[in-house]
DNA sequence: TCAAGAATGATAATCATTATCATATTGCAA
DNA sequence: TTGCAATATGATAATGATTATCATTCTTGA
């Protein structure tokens, strides 16, 4: 008797032009689960939101994210408190951030998609995502 | 006798239009520190620097570190390793950066100088600096 | 079918950063 | 100039996210 349990393994987004890698279930999940969430999550609060519906090691949930990330699956950003945030690759999460409080205001604009496909072209490096903030103080914080 | 040990407190940088900043001597010292060096560092290898010039403690550091951002005379950017480096704010640090490897190559370009004017007048922050790094996978390591 | 290799999960170990707290320094009013 | 309250500093403990271990459980291809 064959167990039909493969689920798929889509693989579509950065992954253009390369061979289809196959996810293990661990990493299969970790992405199902990210794709699921409307803002970016940290390892711990991913951990803490799939072990609610699967049994699932936090060791496994950061493996995941770092293949994850390397296949241009999923991309990261860090806090000012440290804290690595994960999210599908799909569209940029770009952000103003106040140094003195930590308020983050979300951008919309991006303007490195031209200088993306630039590098893309003239270094040996397949691109797969990008980080840009800008850092500063709110009008809040400010004497 | 009046000691004459005010170095000057010179604090030119970002902080145009501000009441000038009066730094402390730990501030200073970490100041004039980063500006000696080539590149950024890390906290911690600044105390190893630092430490062998004038006795410092570790703590001050990362205090002063994180003032001098707060009035925009230092930069920082997060590495994959997830130490965060520290520089004075002089030119932008932009790298293209191998999520399997780690290798980092720098940038020239920077096609934000715009949007960060635009930014700042439209929002109520003061930017300091900011933060734009691609990620992605170097022909070494690509399958 | 079965063994080799890969993946997983529980847990210990790291390590950069922060919090404490006692001491030293500074700035300013008197 | 003196005295003191506020601030800064430094040694060290505590924290917390990430990584390393390692025994166990899947996967996979011969
Ligand atoms: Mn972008
Ligand atoms: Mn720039
Ligand atoms: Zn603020
Ligand atoms: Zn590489």
């Amino acid at each position: 008797m064959i167990l039909k349990k493969d689920a798929e393994n889509s693989v579509e987004a950065a992954s253009k032009g390369l061979p289809k890698p196959r996810l293990t279930t661990g990493q299969q999940s970790v992405l199902d689960a990210l794709q699921h969430q409307p803002q970016a999550l940290s390892a711990q609060a991913l951990y803490g939101v799939m072990r609610r519906q699967q049994p699932i090691g936090l060791a496994t949930i950061y493996r995941a994210l770092d293949a994850l990330k390397v296949l241009g699956l999923v991309q990261h950003r860090v806090t000012l408190t440290g804290e690595t945030l994960y999210s599908a690759v799909k569209h940029d999460h770009h952000y103003l951030t106040c140094l003195q409080c930590g308020v983050s205001v979300p951008i919309e604009t991006c303007p490195v998609k031209e200088l993306e496909a630039q590098l893309q072209g003239a270094s040996s490096f397949r691109i797969y995502y990008h980080t840009l903030e800008f850092f500063g103080v709110c009008g809040r914080c400010e004497v």
